[in-house]
Formats: structure tokens, C-alpha cells, sequence
DNA sequence: GTGAAAGCGCTAACAC
DNA sequence: GTGTTAGCGCTTTCAC
């Protein structure tokens, strides 16, 4: 059995110097691979790491400037499937790029966000990708522009996803989804359906994923010249439970519509059972879609109709543009396009709707 | 604006204790905060720290003695919704035991694996925490106590999660939950409802955590007295593609049974939409249950009887059982207890099945 | 109460 | 090729 030095603990540079009766330099040099070394001295030195099982500290390697970057990913909450799928894009692609990535999950506090932003400015990130909506607010906007103007005056960037981009010259890259219009076309689906009074799901009336989502809904009625009904529209969050809750409460306030339009395919899969439990039919009775294409969509039944956002790809682009962006520290907007998957939720306008008409 | 060094680089501590008109040393003690320092120069280096927005360098902290212990955690695929829920368990004990917690999805890449644990070891990770199954193969615990050792000795811990257990001796952790009780339980329940001939579907043959399914669904039989088909047990892995496409097949090939029993509910969902596109009611049918019990069960149509497995509660048990450890290198065990959560996806026998009965 | 100096584990000139 | 010497940015004796 290899064992360690004396003390039990980590074994230093220095240790395997001694032991391999070389300078800690020639020690650095073999281990990093690409300076003259003589064969001999990179043997020597190999077997003593080797049976020291010496591994270099990450962080003294940081300091004296050689060391992995570091990328940091905030979002509110890694269970929910769409961001957990772009978790899964911006861990892939930051070590496919060589970076280390730290995730936090702030459970929509504010404070835990503003404190895991300080962490990673502490362990000098290359960037930190911030993720999931929030309040376009002036304190968000200003509070968030000085986080920006600090990473970039430590040479880091912030890069923003899906969130509500600031005021043009803070230095952030941006990267949005196209909320509105994904919004859009799948409510001009539904209303070229013959739908007419379409109970829209939203999120919180402050979160600008949310609006997105909505002022999409409104546009599509506009442009085909059919007026909303403002009782139609009901605030919750982006939680399945939120879903259910609305949609029940909704139904027993015998609330007049023929489709339901989830603003998070999670609303709609709450929306689904709360319909079922009231012994509605999907799309029989009442027509549904949901938003963001998550993969257990297709599962539900009927299986559902939403609107495909590319989270994964949405999350390697971040990484990738926060990590080899020129050095301009221009900032930078993206607009991701979405697209309507259509499947089998959503039915002709015919089959009656949850109310007597009018 | 507050403006950093001349440079534009991040500021060090001796910026600070400069602008301070005091040494680095001071600073470092008034920023550290129990030391006793006059309230002037504390104002003063307060201030000063202020108007360069400096952070202090996480790496040489850490280096240099204090700094925040870091954790690290890998799992197969972010992307599952009960690893996710780990994740997020492991996430939040870890910051409140102020820990910071690095992240990786491997995608069942033992490479990627072994890269990510050397990183770990490289930050001196107070822990790390591996979790899903695997193959118990020889190889496997031969590495892992290597593994185990390597970081032992270096005074970090192994916990393995739902993963084959190490021979005794080995330093790690290991917790586990029961699959076999689970799959039991559920299985029984499932034969008490009259069902004789139920489709298991698997994992890869040699995932331990399958093969834990596998046992309790045999072992439920076998306390019955009644006999099991092998031709009705099929190998796949834990993914929704895997139940759809292993469904599909069992119905093509006129496989006879009353019931299903997936190893997973991400499989059992992708069966449910298989048995759905050939017409074959559940339960009228045919009787489906999962393993997981994820947020997703019960909006699926009908809502999916399954074994609740509580990842969170696991993901912080794992982190408080690596950290508060008492510092005794002794190997511990822990096996936590599923229940079986019934819903609607199961009725009595009676209905027919998807083949004539022999 | 505060500063000077040593040192954490490593890399990067700069010699020879 | 290889060793010596400076740091990297911080904390922590040890003096005063």
C-alpha cells in the first residue's frame, strides 16, 4: 500500500522532490507536461508522484497563475426540468472547454444569489451565468449593473439567461429565449383552433419570463382581432402545484373557456390533473399547451402541445459566449428562437368547454 | 464611480491596506473579525475596501489556512428529475453548512468520473459525494478503494450513494436506500391485486441498483408461491426511451401479461405512452408501476402508483454524514427506508391483459 | 493595536 | 537540463 508522508496528511511539491532527489522546479516542469525535461528525472520524478500519490493543490497552482478557470451557474431551482436540462448544457460545455463549474441553486433568494455571485467573484470566475426570469425592477437593474461593472472590473462577466437584460453599456452578455413569440404562435395555433376564451396560466406579475409569455398570448388574440377577457388571465407561479391550484380554483368560480394556456409545461401538467379530477376532458372538452418542451411533455396525456425552447443549447451558448468572447467588453444580445411542437392536446373548438356559453 | 486600480485588475489586499494607510496585515484582521482593531482604522479600512470593491482572493485564503471548504458531487445525469433532487439536497445542506459545492454530470462516463474526482482532490474537497449505481465489478472496487484511500489519506472522504458498497475496511461512507424492500413491497402490491404475469422492466443487467429492483420483484413472487417468467423480465436502462421502446416490443411480440412493473418512473412513463399509442388501457388492461416517485407521477394519466424515495432528504444526509462525521475513519453504512405510494395505475386482474390468455 | 516577516504550495523568470 | 530565487495573495506568528 502506498502510503503518505509521515504526517498522514497531503503531500506537497517538495515531498516528491525530496523523494525523487530533484528540485521542486523539475518537479513542476515534468508534471506540466510541455518544458525540457531528461528522461531519466521525468521517470524519477513520475514514480516518486506515483507512490506518494501526489496530486498538486488546485489552488496554490491558481494563485501562482497556472490553475482551471472557473465558471459559476446560478438558477433558482435545479429540479425544475427545463433549467436542470440547462445545467446539464453549461456543465458539459464548461469542462468540454476546461473549466470548472460551481452551481447554486438559490430557490428564488435574493440574498443567497447575491451571495454565491460574491463566492464566485472570490474564486476569480472567468464568468457567472445568471438564469431564470425575475422583476425587470429599477433596484434589480441598478443592483445587478454593479455586480456587472464588478466582475468586469476583475475581468470576469456576467452573463445573463432568459433574465431581464439592463441598460444598454452594462457590461453583460445577454441571452434570451424568444418568449413573446413562442407565446405568440402557439396561442394563433390555438385560436385558429376556434378557440375564443383561452385562460391563460401566468407566472408572478412581476416576472418578465412571464410577461413574455403573456404579451405573446395578448398579441396573438389582437392580431386576430378577438378580445381577451382580463378575468381570463390568472397570476400563480411556475410550479405544477400552481397549475393545479389555478385551474381548480378557476373551474369552481365557473370561469367561461374552451383552452387553457400554461405559461411552464409544469403549470400545464397541474393544470392537466386538476382538468381530469374535475372530470373535463382533454382536448375533448377543453384544448391545453404548455411552454418549454420539457421531456416529459410527450408523456402526459393527451400528449402535449408546447413550445420547444432549447435549454441545452441555450446553456452551452452561454458558457461559450461568456468564455471565448473578444475581449471588447462590448456588451452582447442574443435572441434564441423557439418553435411550436404541435401534439395531441389541443381539439377543435366544438366539444363545449367547462361552462354554459354566456 | 468607484473605479479599481490603476490597472484594472482585481485589487489586492495591499491595494486596500495602502488606500487604508495601514498594512495588509490589519486589513486582513479587520476583514477576518474577531480580531481586536480600533474602531478608526476599521472604519478606514472598511471604507477602503468599499471604494475598491474588493474581494478578497478565495484560493489564497484558502491556501493560506482559512477559506471555505469545498464539496464536490457527481451523479450520472443532471438531467433526471431524482438526481436532480439529490443535487438540490446536497446543494442546500452544503451552503448551509457553509460549504461550497462543485457539481458534475458524468453522463455514466467512468472517465469523466475519475477526471472530476482528481479535480476534487486537487481542491482539497472536504468530501465527495458519487452517486447512482453501477457495475459491482471487481474493477469497480478495486478503483473505488483506491479512490477511497487516495482521498482518505489526504484527509477528504468518499460517501457513495445508492452505489455498490465497498468491501469493509474501505474509508467511505455509504448510503443507501432500499431498492429491494421497495420493489417488494410494490410488487406485492401489485400481485395482490390478482396479477400473475407482470413485465419487469429493467436496467442494465449489471447496475446494482436494477439488480435491487429486480431481487424485491423476484423475491415478492417467490413469497407467494408464484412463479416468474424470465421471458417477462427485460433488460434496459433508466431512461423514459428505454420503457417506450422496451414496451413497444414486448406488445409486438405478443408478450402475455396483466401488469408492468417499470424500474423506474422515467421508464414507467415512456411504457405508459407505449401502451397508450397501441390502445391498451391502464389500468383497464394492463396495471403500471414506477420507482421514484418524482414530482412528475401523479399528473400522469392515470396517476402512477410507484415507491417514494426521498432523494433530498439523502442528498442532506449525505453531506452531514461526510462533514459532521466524528473524525473516526471507520467505514459507516446507512440504509434508508422507501414506501410504496399508491395511486390509480393499478386495478384488479379481470380485465384482460394485452394477449390471449394462454 | 499594529507592523514586519515568514510561510501556505505552487510557477516562472533567471542563472549556470 | 536543472537548481535558485522570487513572487502569487493571503494569514499568522512574533515583536513592539
Amino acid at each position: 500500500m502506498t502510503r503518505k508522508n509521515a504526517d498522514g496528511g497531503r503531500s506537497t511539491i517538495r515531498d516528491v522532490a525530496a523523494r525523487a532527489g530533484v528540485s521542486a522546479a523539475t518537479v513542476s516542469r515534468v508534471l506540466g507536461g510541455v518544458y525540457p525535461v531528461s528522461a531519466t528525472t521525468r521517470t524519477q520524478v513520475l514514480r516518486a508522484v506515483r507512490e506518494l500519490d501526489y496530486v498538486a493543490d488546485a489552488r496554490a497552482k491558481a494563485i501562482a497563475g497556472a490553475g482551471t478557470p472557473t465558471l459559476g451557474f446560478v438558477l433558482d431551482d435545479i429540479t425544475g426540468p427545463s433549467f436542470a436540462l440547462m445545467a446539464h448544457g453549461v456543465e458539459r460545455e464548461a469542462t468540454r472547454l476546461g473549466h470548472l463549474c460551481l452551481v447554486c441553486s438559490t430557490d428564488g433568494d435574493a440574498a443567497h444569489e447575491a451571495d454565491f455571485i460574491e463566492t464566485m467573484r472570490a474564486q476569480r470566475a472567468a464568468a457567472v451565468i445568471l438564469v431564470g426570469g425575475g422583476a425587470d425592477t429599477p433596484e434589480y437593474r441598478s443592483r445587478t449593473a454593479r455586480v456587472a461593472d464588478g466582475l468586469a472590473a476583475a475581468g470576469s462577466r456576467l452573463v445573463l439567461c432568459g433574465r431581464p437584460p439592463l441598460d444598454p453599456g452594462a457590461p453583460v452578455t445577454v441571452i434570451e429565449y424568444d418568449n413573446e413569440g413562442g407565446a405568440y404562435a402557439l396561442c394563433a395555433h390555438v385560436l385558429s383552433k376556434g378557440h375564443r376564451r383561452i385562460l391563460f396560466l401566468g407566472g408572478k406579475p412581476e416576472h418578465t419570463t412571464a410577461q413574455g409569455r403573456e404579451r405573446g398570448y395578448l398579441a396573438a388574440h389582437r392580431a386576430r382581432g378577438v378580445e381577451t377577457d382580463p378575468a381570463l388571465r390568472l397570476a400563480g407561479d411556475f410550479t405544477r402545484d400552481s397549475g393545479y391550484r389555478s385551474t381548480r380554483r378557476a373551474l369552481e368560480e365557473g370561469l367561461d373557456f374552451t383552452a387553457v394556456m400554461a405559461s411552464t409545461d409544469m403549470v400545464a401538467a397541474g393544470a392537466l390533473t386538476a382538468l381530469r379530477e374535475a372530470g373535463v376532458s382533454v382536448p375533448g372538452d377543453v384544448s391545453l399547451v404548455g411552454y418549454d418542451d420539457i421531456p416529459f411533455a410527450r408523456d402526459l396525456y393527451p400528449p402535449l402541445t408546447t413550445v420547444r425552447v432549447p435549454y441545452e443549447e441555450l446553456g452551452r451558448l452561454a458558457v461559450r459566449t461568456a468564455l471565448e468572447r473578444g475581449r471588447s467588453a462590448a456588451d452582447e444580445h442574443l435572441l434564441l428562437g423557439t418553435h411550436v411542437v404541435v401534439r395531441d392536446s389541443v381539439g377543435a373548438v366544438g366539444g363545449g368547454g367547462v361552462a354554459p356559453a354566456g
